[in-house]
DNA sequence: GCCAACGTTGGC
DNA sequence: GCCAACGTTGGC
């Protein structure tokens, strides 16, 4: 299993609304830059994943998994952008926040610290237990999802 | 709201 | 294929 971290600006997309989506999920859609659909090309049905809400908030809220491989991306007429499909896991307990991140030494090669901008990202096995311990997720919870 | 960092575009 | 100009993102 691969894990990832995908952004999402809480004004046009939130974990709310990820959240009502339920076990159906929802499409990613929207990604307009190749590193980030690559990303979601490499993506395997049951990766997890981080939810993130920027420009406000700055923190991880919640565990998503995939749950449909990359497809075409039905708001763009480009056949060039895929997304994949993403249901809503678990809260977060205890939202982490990127001011929290930045400052726990074994996150700094995360890639959210290094290239904040990029909206789908990979996130090392070690880095994604890391973050849940800080958000209150031990192991044991974590199986259960 | 500012601006640095980054990605994309397009002229050459 | 280089690189200047431009647009967008997102932390601050």
């Amino acid at each position: 299993m691969q894990y990832w971290l995908f952004k999402s600006e809480p004004g046009s997309w939130s974990w709310a609304m990820q959240k009502q989506k339920g076990a159906a999920g929802q499409q990613w859609d929207g990604v307009r830059n190749y590193q980030a659909r690559n990303n979601m090309r490499a993506m395997a049905i049951g990766d997890r994943g981080f939810f993130y809400h920027s420009n406000e908030g700055l923190e991880i809220v919640g565990i998503v998994e995939v749950c449909a491989l990359a497809h075409p991306d039905s708001t763009s007429d480009d056949p060039r952008w895929e997304c994949v499909d993403l249901r809503a896991l678990a809260d977060m307990p205890k939202p982490v926040s990127m001011v929290a991140i930045k400052a726990n030494p074994r996150l700094t090669d995360m890639v959210l610290v290094n290239n904040s901008r990029l909206s789908v990202q990979p996130v090392r096995e070690a880095e994604w237990t890391e973050v849940c311990r800080m958000g209150g997720l031990d192991g044991a919870t974590l199986g259960k999802l």
